[in-house]
DNA sequence: ATACGGAGCCTT
DNA sequence: AGGCTCCGTATG
């Protein structure tokens, strides 16, 4: 094996041949990762991807500078799992490498400048950047790029460098460190000569003149003695205030106690008490049966149960008897705020052997989770979509949970994570359980079809009654005066009287902001955001205009800035404004609006959550966000006063998503009551999908959406890939559009090609979007026309003036 | 990602 | 002619 191919953590195509030096012939192994220098000087770290003896033809291949592993950092499993993901969704290694690696287990060299050895500089004929970076350097020996922008302008730097090192002053060199540190942590103990000194009254007697010292110095000498084997750590002592380090400082200069430091995980682990599990109701034992008999066939499973029908329970279940086969688990939920139930549940059995993995950790916490990983430290992990790239050793269940959500689909790279579990736990000949009380249609399709077990828990735990739905015609109600606002009277009787039994009530409405926009009423003048094409939404809780799609802000103007009126008027109602309705409607009570603009600051979840449990806030008013995690025992009342605003979003998913919404909040109402109720506002209380959730049955629901996808061709009955281009000038990214259009008309049936045509926001952060949707057929067919497309791709990116068009494939659209 | 080279444009 | 910026290309 004289050659590798070798990943780098950029974002190109495919990997790159390295020859493998004779002196790691017989260490090299895939998966390991390697020192590999790549274009001009850079040095970077790849990983092997794969070892053989053919020497390239039309080039020389660089030798592999070192091996930074003594063993593969990346298990079989896992190349399999990448290799998959870059042949199904179309997209490089390189950047799945870049997604799935902590930064600090990829180290890359820096630029370093240094003086030469045995230089007299001249300084008469420096100029005073020049100066400047000589007397640096004479400071500090090494100086890396970006530390010379505080004294250098930017554009100055390059020829700075450039003209030191004419003169011969100054060189260039790469260094390679290593970013991550073991965090230390200090400890204390008595010193072993006290503790070997029979006369402990003599030392005691020596501290009564510092009672503040003797009382520090007894308490570690209980701990110690009470649990031997333990760690006393140094920060516990100081925590509740009676001693300071002056004290502590003082018993270690007598030689009284000593500290010693060891590494510490980042993270920290749970020390509370380790309880059993509840027992299954009879209902979920007959759930957990079909489980075990799918798991068995080796098959997996979709658990579709109810809001509250304790699908928490059999995960819990079947996490324990993974466990006690001697395999791991991994747990996925869309988002990390979502953890909190399950982990405390999870924690108090597991404890220590419970880890978790998600964007908000730091970098050095993500390595220390890989390293438990590795070390089999960790037994159940929790986390998001991008813990699939763990090094798992001994994969045997991953749980899917709330598998419907959208938020399983990222992009760069754009894959599912719900889709790529099933793949990763094949690998890994482990078994899947995909959770949810609204799987997604092609779940549903998938299960129904028998490609897995489908598992329906149609009753809450304890046998508690399903909240009840009922439609509100917003336009009757109009006609009959019986209005308020965008309240009809129904409605607000409803949540006052939930509010006279001392219950609580719940408002969606799934649109930022206070209106929508704000029209000059004589000139009809609209505010644009000035990046992207779209308008911008009135805040009035910040008092401002933000842009929803790149964050832009602006202020809201006092006056039209085209015809200088001033009768502006507030058009299309946000949560802000029906929170503010709310308010005034019932002055008396505690109303709090969740959404993510008023959820931004540190906490503000945390805290709003108490106020709920403590049954502080009567009645929360919220976005789509308010549909996931609230689970509390007072939540009575569900209203939707504009549910119409859920239907009419142009996707072919908007139906199924406003089904699970509704769904997903009304699961909220009655969780022990069992007397939950729904109030749903509509001007189309016909329309089917109101209907079917009012009828709440689940399988002509399906049965609906199912018939409606068939028809218009969309999936599960189709595959879509979109492909999106983007460009700063409009005319070049249309051309192209046009021209990858007509390729790919070439080589695929008309109807599979829809457009190209301009993206929904044509415009979003000053780049133009022109979109080229194709609908494929399943089954046989997929894989040899995907090949076409492929090919498409190709003979496109052939025309270098379009090479500059930013192109995203997206797979399973 | 990033360094390099050439095209095109501006300065001396 | 020389220098600067922008863009496209290759990197093993």
């Amino acid at each position: 094996m004289r050659y590798a191919q070798i990943v780098l953590p950029l974002n190109l195509k495919g990997s790159f041949t390295y020859k493998v030096p004779e002196e790691l012939m017989s260490e090299i192994q895939t998966g390991m990762r390697v020192l590999v220098p790549f274009g001009g000087k850079k040095i970077y770290t790849g990983l092997v991807f794969e070892l053989h003896d053919n020497e390239p033809e039309n080039f020389v291949a660089k030798e592999v500078i070192s091996l930074l592993d003594d063993a593969p950092i990346l298990p079989k499993e896992q190349i399999n799992f990448w290799n998959w993901l870059a042949d199904y969704y179309l997209c490089g290694l390189g950047e799945i490498y870049r997604f799935a690696f902590p930064s600090s287990l990829k180290l890359e060299s820096e630029t370093y400048l240094k003086l030469r050895p045995n230089v007299t500089v001249d300084f008469e004929n420096l100029d005073v950047n020049e100066m400047y970076l000589i007397q640096a350097l004479e400071v500090r020996q090494l100086i890396n790029l970006t530390d010379i922008e505080a004294f250098i302008q930017k554009k100055d730097i390059i020829k700075t460098i450039n003209s030191l090192i004419d003169l011969q002053y100054i060189e260039i060199d790469e260094k390679i460190t290593e970013k991550y540190k073991a965090k230390e942590v200090a400890y204390v103990r008595i010193n072993q000569s006290v503790l070997n000194n029979q006369n402990l009254t003599e030392i005691l007697s020596k501290l009564n003149k510092a009672p503040k010292q003797k009382d520090l110095f007894l308490i570690i000498l209980d701990k110690q003695t009470e649990d031997p084997s333990g760690f006393i750590k140094k920060s516990d002592l100081f925590a509740d205030g009676n001693f300071g380090s002056s004290h502590f400082k003082s018993l270690a200069d007598k030689n009284l106690i000593e500290e010693y430091y060891m590494q510490k995980d980042r993270i920290e682990g749970y020390e509370g008490e380790i309880e059993e599990i509840e027992e299954l109701s009879e209902l979920q034992k007959i759930a957990k049966a079909e489980v075990d008999e799918a798991f068995e066939a080796k098959e997996n499973v979709l658990l579709h149960g109810v809001t509250s029908s304790g699908k928490t329970h059999i995960y819990l279940d079947k996490i324990e008897e993974c466990i006690n086969e001697g395999k791991n688990v991994l747990f996925l939920l869309p988002e990390i705020s979502l953890t909190k139930q399950i982990t405390q549940r999870l924690e108090k059995k597991y404890g220590r052997q419970i880890g978790f993995y998600h964007q908000k950790l730091t970098d050095f916490e993500r390595v220390e989770v890989w390293r438990r990983i590795k070390q089999n430290d960790i037994r159940i992990l929790i986390g998001t979509r991008n813990s699939l790239f763990l090094p798992y050793q001994n994969l045997g269940l991953i749980i899917v949970d709330e598998e419907h959500d959208s938020a399983y689909k990222q992009f760069t790279p754009y894959f599912n994570g719900k889709d790529s579990a099933l793949v990763l736990a094949n690998f890994y000949d482990a078994r899947v359980i995909l959770g949810s009380a609204t799987p997604s249609v092609e779940s549903y399709y998938r299960a129904r079809k028998g490609k897995m077990k489908y598992i329906f828990l149609t009753e809450r735990f304890g046998n508690v009654n399903l909240p009840e739905f009922e439609l509100i015609n917003f336009k009757e109600a109009q006609d009959s005066k019986k209005v308020t606002g965008n309240f009809s009277l129904q409605l607000i009787e409803e949540l006052q009287r939930t509010l006279d039994d001392k219950n609580q009530a719940i408002i969606l409405h799934n649109r930022r902001g206070y209106a929508n926009v704000i029209e000059c009423e004589s000139c009809g003048y609209v505010n644009y955001c000035s990046n992207c094409d779209v308008v911008m939404t009135y805040h009035k809780a910040a008092n401002e205009m933000k842009c929803h799609y790149c964050g832009q802000r602006a202020s809201k103007p006092k006056a039209c800035p085209k015809c200088h009126s001033e009768k502006l008027n507030e058009k299309g109602v946000g949560v802000e404004q029906i929170h503010e309705e709310i308010s005034k409607i019932f002055p008396e009570n505690e109303v709090d609006r969740m959404d993510v603009d008023s959820m931004r600051k540190k906490f503000a979840y945390e805290k709003l959550y108490e106020k709920i449990e403590d049954r502080e806030t009567d009645i929360v008013v919220g976005t789509q966000m308010i549909s996931k995690g609230l689970d509390f025992d007072h939540i009575e009342l569900v209203g939707i006063p504009k549910a119409d605003s859920l239907l009419y979003v142009q996707d072919f998913r908007a139906e199924e998503r406003a089904y699970q919404l509704i769904t997903q909040v009304s699961g909220r109402a009655g969780r022990v009551s069992g007397k939950g109720k729904i109030l749903i506002q509509t001007y189309n209380p016909d329309h089917s999908v109101f209907q079917l959730i009012k009828m709440n049955n689940t399988a002509k629901i399906y049965k609906y959406f199912l018939t409606e996808r068939q028809k218009f061709h969309y999936p599960p009955f189709t595959k879509l890939i979109m492909i999106e281009m983007k460009h700063r000038r409009e005319d070049k990214v249309d051309r192209a559009s046009q021209f990858l259009g007509s390729i790919l008309r070439k080589y695929l049936p008309e109807d599979c090609v829809l457009g190209p045509e301009r993206a929904q926001i044509a415009r979003l952060n000053n780049l133009y979007q022109f979109q080229i949707m194709l609908k494929l057929p399943r089954g046989k067919n997929y894989e040899k026309f995907k090949a076409m497309v492929l090919l498409s791709l190709k003979e496109f990116d052939e025309i270098t003036a379009y090479q500059s068009i930013k192109k995203d494939v997206l797979v399973d659209f």
